[in-house]
DNA sequence: AATTCCAGAGAACAGTTGTTAACTGGATGA
DNA sequence: TCATCCAGTTAACAACTGTTCTCTGGAATT
């Protein structure tokens, strides 16, 4: 099925490429509302005009660094939350796991966290279209386990939003912490796990 | 003691005042790191050069936005979070205030939002400090409650931080709902009602 | 082999930006 | 009353911006 492409494609997606990878350094240390379509052109190399056969403007760039900073992300998502195993393992394993991937993609961590209320309204919706998605996706795992006997779907969603949100609470911790001394993750993690185990507490007791 | 301002202070404290309320109100489009320096002073009504007299840059005058966006919330938070009453009621009327808090002054709450982990790093920083400012006297109005017996600092402390949160979130959530239908706040009420309603809940069984 | 296609280059456009320096004129304080 | 101060002005600077039109050379198609 997989359709070997033309040297002419496959140059272009690597161009295409480049623009993202250069737009996400850039990124990261102002907003996509104030990243000038000649600086970016200037990072990658190539004449200004380039761009345009690739984006339509700096916002459409915007909307493809979303998909490509979440897009892949659904599948560890759901496996996430629905690791078997007790409550407190769970928890542990995926306060690790955001740890882990705030340090291998930091520039797509902080673009979410940075333009999900920026001055896009393009890119704001995307990230709330791909949120509302992962949304979704937890409370459906969530309904499969014994412990959502008794809930309606309305409340799943619900506790599916506030284990997203603070999902993205704790990976932008993390990221503050990045370059600070070990013992400062260490707090992060500390803290996240308790904030975690705190609300994984109130799902246990909410039909008394 | 309240000292008359001569008319010299008085008018340079007005137009001071003027590019803050130019500012705000530009920013609802774009993010601070793209805001310009003349776009601000056009806005006013003024020579761009006349920006120096009251701003070292674009990032001083953004720090003073977030005194002003949140400098004066701090009473409004003690007295929420120490209301008395039963917890339903607390809750509610937490609620309530925060979407009051957001009709009355929704460009504020769209700058902290879009600046807290938006480019600009001293802006970032003074966020930061305010909303680590919010969570200890949290901490310290929940320590009074007859709840908190046994409960660690630390433990507090994250607690703390969750509400705080939570409190942005559901500010966010309000803002987004601003012009859309009365149900759509509606809903928004209830979310944010049964969120906080499920954090309490664990909070109450933390010591189980 | 001849033709079409198209990613990227090049040049030019009118506007914009932050920052400097030297100024003006009314409020301030002696 | 007179000298000082200082919020805001005017003019000019080099550097930058997004977008247009035209062109080119190698890949793709016939």
């Amino acid at each position: 099925m997989s359709h070997t492409l033309g040297i002419r494609q496959a140059q272009k997606q690597k161009t295409r490429q480049a623009f993202l990878d250069a737009a996400l350094a850039l990124l990261e240390e102002q907003s996509l509302s104030s990243l000038g379509l000649r600086e970016v052109t200037r990072a990658v190399g190539v004449a200004p005009t380039a761009f345009y056969r690739h984006f339509r403007s700096t916002a459409d760039l915007g909307v493809a660094l979303v998909d490509e900073a979440l897009g892949s992300l659904h599948p560890m998502v759901r496996t996430t939350v629905s690791t078997t195993g007790d409550p407190e393992e769970r928890i542990t394993r995926a306060v690790e796991l955001i740890a882990r991937h705030v340090t291998e993609y930091p520039a797509h961590v902080r673009f979410i966290a940075r333009e999900r209320h920026g001055g896009v309204q393009p890119v704001r919706e995307a990230i709330r279209a791909q949120l509302h998605r992962f949304a979704e996706e937890v409370r459906a795992e969530l309904a499969k386990d014994e412990e959502a006997e008794g809930w309606s779907e309305d409340d799943l969603l619900m506790l599916a939003h506030l284990y997203v949100d603070q999902m993205l609470i704790t990976a932008s911790l993390f990221l503050e912490a990045l370059e600070a001394p070990e013992d400062e993750r260490e707090r992060v993690t500390r803290l996240a796990t308790r904030q975690l185990r705190l609300i994984t507490l109130g799902r246990s007791h909410w039909l008394d």
